[in-house]
DNA sequence: CTCTCGTTTGAACCGCCAGTCAACATGACC
DNA sequence: GGTCATGTTGACTGGCGGTTCAAACGAGAG
């Protein structure tokens, strides 16, 4: 009974919190999250949010990264139980364009990414935490890089799959944001050709999804 | 005197105001960014803000697109300039790395996309205007390209003049970012490298700046 | 000089919202 | 039942900041 201690909670109340955090802030914008609003959300006080986070910065800062770690996750599990790596590429491509898998809300989470990056230019803590994020992503796609050169379905006779990845990286994320915004040129459908062909360019496979 | 009419203001209240916020708004932050702060920069009252622009909402949206007409004018002129179309495009480049030219404050114009974007997000209004502003720049590359093809000094077998700014444009959005919010692997040098590189390898021009 | 009209001010208004707090609820443990 | 710790509430407040407004200002016209 020493490590009893408090085993109450049948409800997670700070998870629960945090996801309606990023619920909210991906609705309204960091701009207009109100507390209000994410107390409502998960049917609860406003003063319970403060309970447990202290102060609104401390919970949407959280909001932001769990909700990252989140897709991160969820793409990382699936890639992992892909045999090939083209199928991985092609997937990995598939989850980066805003808006073309329409059961997946991507939209929403390349949102988020817009409001961590300005948060990040003034927030030193979201900066770090923005970096670290982001080289995750990136490693995945190294990662896909040279498990295809392992297994030989890529060359390796190309460049260095971490250049390759963050090169491949920055121009999906400058690409997002068109499609994002609803650019009426860069759809996602075209977004998706030119992530591909840039790809067969740089890696040296054939996608053909 | 009938067109006499009111030949007063010595100063332009207006711009004035419009130039103020743009400082403002760079300075802390769309999010941050109060009616009295602008008054103050301009040595002003707050009510006259509100006498010339009704609503703070109005002054915002004229201050960020203001201030990248500004930056896509000053370039633009400047590369007319310029009689080789590889000096145009060298410089093109450098322009577009935040921070690698001292004398100009890029990384301030490249905050203030970051502002533009979050805001295109929610704002419709906005969202067509950031369209508008983005099709200027990608045209500005496409321009180049095309000049340097017609005067020889490009090879001309390679794609689509649009398709390769599109996607140049795509991937320095990207890499700006990360090099804007103080990446510790993505210096300005690597960005400026990464950028030459892949435009010799898009354009088949040998920048050497 | 005076009238007028566009400009400018500064105070006042007002709604909003993060954060505080005292009270209440719940359940574990004795 | 009583006690204590942890959760939870909802009313309150304090300040902030956008907006309004009546009054003042000042330059040009008559």
């Amino acid at each position: 009974m020493s490590t009893r201690a408090r085993a109450k909670p049948q409800r997670d109340r700070h998870q629960e919190i945090v996801e309606a955090a990023a619920q909210v802030i991906t609705d309204r914008g960091l701009a207009e999250t109100r507390i209000q609003d994410i107390a409502d959300r998960c049917g609860v006080s406003p003063g319970l949010i403060l309970y447990y986070f202290g102060s609104k910065e401390r919970l949407l800062v959280e909001a932001l990264t769990y909700a990252n770690d989140q897709s991160y996750l969820r793409m990382s599990r699936e890639l992992r139980k892909m045999p090939a790596a083209s199928e991985r590429m092609d997937r990995l491509i598939q989850l980066s364009v805003p808006g073309l898998l329409p059961e997946y809300s991507l939209l929403d989470e390349w949102a988020l990414w817009l409001e961590i990056w300005v948060r990040a230019l003034r927030d030193p803590q979201m900066a770090k935490e923005r970096e670290n994020l982001d080289r995750r992503w990136v490693q995945s796609i190294s990662e896909v890089i040279r498990y295809g050169r392992q297994t030989g379905e890529f060359p390796s006779d190309a460049a260095d799959a971490d250049d390759i990845a963050m090169e491949f990286g920055a121009m999906v994320d400058g690409l997002a944001i068109q499609v994002l915004l609803n650019d009426t040129v860069m759809t996602p459908a075209r977004m998706h050709d030119i992530c591909l062909d840039v790809a067969r360019r740089l890696i040296g496979y054939d996608g053909t999804r």
